[in-house]
DNA sequence: AGACTAACCGGAGAACTCTCCACTTACAAG
DNA sequence: CTTGTAAGTGGAGAGTTCTCCGGTTAGTCT
């Protein structure tokens, strides 16, 4: 008797059908990347092989950049829980100086753990780049930094802090400098320390 | 009687007629992009406006970001013309600090100028974003910064630094955040005090 | 149970980027 | 001038992303 009990003023649940193709196609996807790599993803592939329209593909993740965003969204909700309400150092409870690095070394190792999609996700249009994830990190950084170095302009620096980790970046540096993940920590740390 | 003289061991030069169409179709995609703005090229329709082949377009420029780059070029030459053999403070002559200031400035300037063409070059493929002028600029920076400041990391720091003068950062903090280029040298200065 | 309707579905098709290759042409050499 | 040929040409077509919309169905209400 799970039955989906109307909520006034909230948007209609979505349908059982709908969620079903939603979950099938979050599948096939994630299976397809794995097998084929993220930059030769075909939707139109993926709608085939999860028995469903390329338009139901569209109606449930708006483009291509979300879809991608979907793959990633579980473990971005994690990573947000984890320096909202999380265990210091990264969460609440930590001098902000200390959350800041640990913040940076948390987002350098998941960038580099699904390079690949996020590679995929920055490529798109801008308004995927800087919607969603980076406001909600670039808000929580320019916070603990207005702690941690008041007077500064808490706001750009943020920005300047975030822009280095960005995926083609960093696979950049890893690819064609060989650098490792820690390498590129240290470098962050470097940077901090300096300022 | 202005014939091409065989040059031993050099690449045969373009010929006439290659020549001609590279200029029209550069023009062509010049006056389409100031009318239609550069993320609706289409280079199907720059073909046919150009009275060219389609394969004429890739023949000449590869794919849709060497054509984008081709229309870059001009200033970027003029630009590392500058720092490498202008006059000071951005060339060479001036104190590294100061050259390091005046170079992340001119660059500010120059992505602010042609925003759009630079969004698109910097939304194609990694290697379009890393090979020719950014490995440049990164090689310049370094070069100054481990004379200003030796001892720290400069090829780390050079990507750090050159990270916020993306594009689609810049052209983000302009629309939504509503700063102006003046905002961002600003705090690309407050960063450099810092360091 | 039956009927109503908002949500959902699928696939044709538009628009694009890029590849391929049979044909054409500029131009250096004889 | 003629000729050989490397360079150049153009457009058909493959493979994508994304839009549109007539037809279908899940879930609710009586």
């Amino acid at each position: 008797m799970t039955r989906e009990l109307p909520i006034a003023g909230q948007p209609p649940a979505e349908r059982a059908d709908a969620a079903r193709n939603r979950q099938k196609i979050i599948e096939v996807a994630a299976r397809m990347i794995a097998t084929h790599g993220a930059d030769n993803l075909s939707l139109d592939e993926v709608a085939r092989e999860a028995n469903v329209g390329v338009g139901t593909v569209y109606r449930r993740f708006g483009d291509r950049t979300g879809l991608i965003y979907a793959l990633i969204d579980a473990q971005e909700r994690e990573f947000q829980a984890a320096f909202m309400t999380g265990p210091p150092p990264v969460g609440p409870g930590a001098p902000p100086a200390e959350r800041v690095r640990a913040f940076l070394h948390a987002l350098v190792d998941r960038k580099v753990s699904q390079r690949e999609l996020f590679l995929q996700l920055e490529s798109g249009p801008p308004s995927a780049r800087f919607g969603g994830p980076y406001r909600v990190h670039h808000t929580h950084l320019a916070t603990l930094l207005a702690q941690a170095r008041p007077g500064a302009d808490a706001r750009f620096l943020a920005d300047a802090l975030l822009a280095p980790i960005n995926a083609s970046l960093i696979s950049h540096q890893q690819s064609e400098r060989g650098m490792t993940a820690e390498a590129i920590k240290t470098g962050m740390d470097d940077l901090l320390r300096l300022l």
